[in-house]
DNA sequence: GTCATCATGTAAGCCGTTACATGATTGC
DNA sequence: GCAATCATGTAACGGCTTACATGATGAC
């Protein structure tokens, strides 16, 4: 999973493994704080497969510094930190830059569309491809949606089952349950909008892909299924 | 948290390895599917330590049987099961029957009152303490309700922040940012409603606590805070 | 000059998993 | 007789955390 967000990242911008963590944590939100013990071990890791490779940037930033090829960062923070690496003195500190090699770009896409781990962090494994998703192909990406669905579906019915079956829970522990099931709902009708939304734009002409209207949202009732 | 969820289910019934894992599957639907290569040395750790003792219990169920303290099973396997076990040829199955201790109710209300876990596996350390949140003094309760409501709230500000820095994700990803502050907010009204039913219930004359009405449910109008 | 932040790493440990090993009982 | 389920365990490994160790740079 670490490496898969790693290699997503680094898929569109060179970093060091410092800032890796900050845009793990201040732009996806998954993977909150990943610490540094498990981070440049997983950096070396990917290092030595030759899906990265790392070179030693001290000095002023090179001519192949690390300008976003998608423009990510956050207004102020984005203009301070541009214009400090825009002037002369670069910052010194010695720091290693990854970039990822053409062995990582199939590594990643190998990662990306591989089956997801069942049972264990479901929603954060869903969260971080469905964030990479745009690297999918179309029919891969419909897959990750629906794969996604069904997993959903049968929490709920188990949900359903747990609410019939412990009718003497005690107020909390039905509240618990009553409240996981709403969220479960919530979360089918979401990926019920992000599906149709994805097949109405996979029948229409390919239109450009990035920075439309936000997929899925509040309209394409989820007529898949009534919850 | 593993030993939380033993120590709370042994709190109300005596349960042999393999039983516990199924209602910790079946029941709560927090860890979905706890291994047994993780639940057998817990056992054993817990009963070294005193805190359980565990009796090998071969041949027709004893007098001291399982027989639920709160009558927690479900409707037709309940009836099934207890039917079995009350025939004369019980399961002969050799099986080690746990039960808790006095120093073993110590330490899981030491857990449960237990300063939570930031960062990792929030939600889940936080269903499970509700789920045994009755056997928290009520002031203990409102505290857990509270800090939880408060994690949240930091969350939603972080989601938020991301939201208008992000200017540019792609829909995808701008999907699942939304998703997730929808999300938080809908956690955080349920716990608003929570936490206005316990204060009710703490102003008001002791009454019975359990098997009453579902608390926090669809009314409770959250004011604490707007969202 | 000192404190916060940037920056990189190693070592030990926790908490869980899968895979392996074993065997009794029940249902068909 | 054979498969499914019940029942208990061990061993190896995975992935992540905390704590430790180190040092440069910038802000005040």
């Amino acid at each position: 999973m670490l490496d898969l967000a790693i290699l997503g990242l680094l898929s569109e911008c060179e970093f060091h493994g410092y800032e890796i963590r900050k845009r793990l944590r201040d732009e996806l939100g998954l993977f909150a704080n990943i610490s540094f013990g498990s981070l440049y071990p997983a950096l070396s890791r990917l290092e030595l497969s030759g899906a990265v490779v790392g070179t030693e940037s001290i000095g002023a930033t090179p001519a192949s510094a690390p300008i976003p090829l998608t423009g990510s960062l956050g207004g102020e923070r984005a203009a301070l930190r541009s214009r400090r690496a825009g002037t002369t003195r670069g910052t010194k500190r010695s720091r290693k830059v990854y970039r990822i090699t053409d062995t990582g770009r199939r590594v990643f896409e190998e990662l990306l569309a591989a089956e997801e781990p069942v049972g264990t962090d479901e929603a954060r494994s869903f969260g971080l491809r469905l964030a990479f998703a745009r690297h999918l192909a179309p029919q891969a990406r419909l897959g990750l949606l629906e794969r996604r669905r069904d997993q959903l579906i049968r929490r709920l019915a188990a949900d359903r089952a747990r609410a019939a079956a412990g009718g003497d829970f005690d107020s909390y522990t039905r509240s618990l349950v009553e409240h996981r099931t709403e969220t479960t709902q919530h979360d089918i009708s979401w990926l019920d909008s992000l599906i149709e939304s994805e097949k109405q734009k996979q029948a229409t002409p390919p239109t450009d892909n990035r920075s439309t209207r936000t997929v899925g949202s509040r309209s394409a009732a989820a007529k898949g299924t009534e919850l």
